[in-house]
DNA sequence: AATACGTGGCG
DNA sequence: TCGCCAAGTAT
C-alpha cells in the first residue's frame, strides 16, 4: 500500500505555501503559541490576528496578563466569541506566574492541569512551541485523517483516544520534524482538505489519498449536531455583554434590561453571567465587568 | 456521550 | 435567505 500523508512531501508543501501567521514567526514564543491557540478555539484565523497582535504588545508575558484585572481582559477579548475563553486564559497566565516561574509549561501533562487547555491545546503549545513529537488533533486533522487514510468523506464523532492513535502511526520519528508534521497537517485541512468543497487539484497528496482511490463517498457517519444561535441564551448573553463592553464603567439595570426583551430569558442568562463571573454586580446595585469599578 | 458556550462570513 | 462552518473545553 502507499504511503498515507507522507512526511517529506507535507513538510516540504508547508514549507512552500503555508500562511505567514504571526505565531508561526520564529521568534513568537511558547505565550504567544498558548495566546493563539485559545483564541482560535472555534474561531477563524482572519478574526484571531489583529486581536492577537493587540494582546501581545499590551500583555507580552503570562505575568502582565495576569496583572491585567478580568474586565481589561474580557474587553480586550472583543467579539472573538465564548469570552470565558478569556477569563481562562487569565487563569492560566496566574497559575504559570505563580507556580511555573512566568514559563508557559512544555509538558502535555501539565498544560492539561491549566484552565481552558484541553487535549488539543496542550498537544499544540508542547509541538509548536517546543518542537516536541505528539499527536496534535483539531477538526482539520480528523477530516484529513478521515479521507486520506480511511477513505471517508469526513470524520465521524470524535474519539479522543482513537483520532490520536490514528496520528501517532503517522507521526515521523524526530521531534523538530514531528511538529513541523503536525503543522502541516492542519495547514492541509485549513486551507485545501476544507469541509465543504475540498481543493484537491491543490492537493500534495492527491495520488495517495484514499477517498480519492475510493472514489469520493459521501459522509456516511451520524449527522452533525447543528448548532442554533437566533434567539437562545448564547445570544442573549452576547447581547448582555455587549453593554458592558460598550460601556466605559457599571451600568444600570434597566441599560442592560434594553438588551433583550423576553424578561424571563433575560434573567437567567444575567444569573449565568453572575455565575461565570464575565459579570459582577456592583455594592451600590450596578453591573459590571469584573473587576471593573 | 451530549450539551452549552459567541460570532460572523460564506455559498 | 439560512444553514454550515471555524486551530475546543468543561461538565
Amino acid at each position: 500500500m502507499s504511503v498515507r500523508l507522507d512526511p517529506e512531501v507535507m513538510v516540504g508543501w508547508f514549507d512552500q505555501v503555508a500562511r505567514d501567521l504571526p505565531w508561526r514567526r520564529p521568534d513568537c514564543g511558547a505565550w504567544g503559541v498558548l495566546v493563539s491557540e485559545i483564541m482560535l478555539q472555534q474561531t477563524p484565523v482572519n478574526r484571531v490576528q489583529p486581536i492577537w497582535l493587540e494582546w501581545m504588545e499590551r500583555w507580552p508575558t503570562p505575568s502582565a496578563l495576569a496583572a491585567a484585572s478580568q474586565g481589561d481582559v474580557v474587553r480586550a477579548w472583543g467579539k472573538l466569541g465564548y469570552p470565558r475563553r478569556a477569563l481562562r486564559l487569565h487563569a492560566a497566565a496566574t497559575a504559570i506566574t505563580t507556580d511555573h516561574n512566568d514559563i508557559v509549561p512544555s509538558d502535555v501533562d501539565t498544560l492539561l492541569s491549566l484552565p481552558g487547555i484541553g487535549e488539543y491545546t496542550a498537544r499544540a503549545v508542547a509541538a509548536f512551541a517546543y518542537g516536541q513529537r505528539c499527536p496534535v488533533v483539531d477538526t482539520n486533522v480528523r477530516r484529513v485523517v478521515a479521507r486520506a487514510v480511511h477513505g471517508a468523506g469526513d470524520a465521524g464523532p470524535p474519539s479522543t483516544k482513537r483520532d490520536l492513535a490514528d496520528v501517532e502511526v503517522l507521526l515521523p520519528k524526530e521531534d523538530s520534524f514531528a511538529a513541523r508534521y503536525s503543522a502541516a497537517l492542519m495547514e492541509l485541512g485549513a486551507i485545501v482538505c476544507v469541509a465543504r468543497t475540498p481543493r484537491c487539484a491543490d492537493c500534495p497528496v492527491f495520488d495517495t489519498c484514499a477517498w480519492q482511490h475510493a472514489g469520493r463517498p459521501a459522509y456516511a457517519g451520524p449527522a452533525k449536531a447543528v448548532q442554533k444561535f437566533a434567539g437562545t441564551d448564547r445570544q442573549v448573553r452576547g447581547r448582555l455583554l455587549d453593554v458592558l463592553r460598550d460601556a466605559p464603567g457599571p451600568v444600570t439595570r434597566a441599560q442592560l434590561d434594553a438588551a433583550w426583551s423576553d424578561p424571563g430569558q433575560r434573567d437567567r442568562c444575567l444569573d449565568s453571567l453572575l455565575v461565570d463571573g464575565l459579570i459582577e454586580q456592583t455594592p451600590n446595585g450596578l453591573f459590571s465587568l469584573p473587576g471593573d469599578h
